[in-house]
DNA sequence: CTCCCTGCAAAGTGTTTGCATAGTA
DNA sequence: TACTATGCAAACACTTTGCAGGGAG
């Protein structure tokens, strides 16, 4: 089993200062891992314990985690951002009902190559999203 | 070989009405084929036979031809969208120096699957995106 | 002739930036 | 104390929407 984190060990692992906006942050992802928010969503959700935060100042905490790592950023349809973990190498699962994203562990990543490869190519890595219906959506569907 | 679609061709099989803007921009695609536009790109790229092509017309005729399934829309990181043609299922290469998409035929997606399904999951089908340098970009890095 | 598409302009959404204040180290 | 992060508000980029006039079928 991988190590727990905390939200303060995160950030001072980083070397970042630890303030409550970012410890906020990181404890919402902490307690779903896996799971994706929107700048918004994490705010609205985080306005309950700090009444003042702002859109602006979410932004940066996320860009900051983005940028040391701590964190991913999707570019989900839509023209929306989407933030979670980067804790270990995942891929992701989409619904397509919800549209939710997940994290997802792929196996077979190392069987993908370019069929045709343009001269001079060179590939790094391969990112696989999966699309498909997530447990809870199915169960709506089959009820439906 | 696959058929060589002209953009009338394109429209009138998707039962739709064949304008100038919609052809100017299914030529554009067509000219070269496996390369992705943000609608701004394709907007000055054919002010230059259409001086008057307003912005919203531009995303009008390009949300018809996605509906319609003839091009797809790529959520690009930054907030842009992609625009390409949708002609055969294929995969992406995306160069991490110039930030380009490409169409690739990829091989060994069969073999990729999930780790550790969470019950309920069902899996439709595998986007595969791969990130490397392209040619051209190589040759300036290896220059440097 | 009818209906749809285009051009134009305004509004909408998500994100970034600048600056004074507050808070961390 | 020194320096960085926050809150606020304005600016920004991309996209969507509404409507009147023009073009395709």
């Amino acid at each position: 089993m991988a190590e727990a984190w905390t939200a303060e060990a995160l950030l001072r692992d980083r070397l970042l200062r630890v303030t409550p906006q970012r410890q906020g942050v990181l404890q919402l992802f902490l307690a779903e891992p896996g799971r994706h928010w929107t700048a918004d969503q994490i705010r609205i959700r985080l306005l309950g314990d700090m009444p003042g935060l702002a859109r602006g100042t979410t932004y940066k905490v996320l860009d900051e985690l983005v940028r040391s790592r701590i964190c991913e950023e999707i570019a989900a349809p839509g023209g929306t951002s989407l933030y979670g973990l980067r804790l270990a190498p995942h891929q992701h699962f989409v619904c397509s009902r919800c549209q939710r994203w997940f994290d997802v562990e792929a196996l077979g990543i190392e069987h993908l190559g370019l069929a045709n490869p343009p001269s001079g190519v060179q590939v790094f890595e391969a990112a696989v999203v999966f699309h498909g219906i997530c447990g809870s959506c199915r169960e709506v569907t089959d009820a439906e």
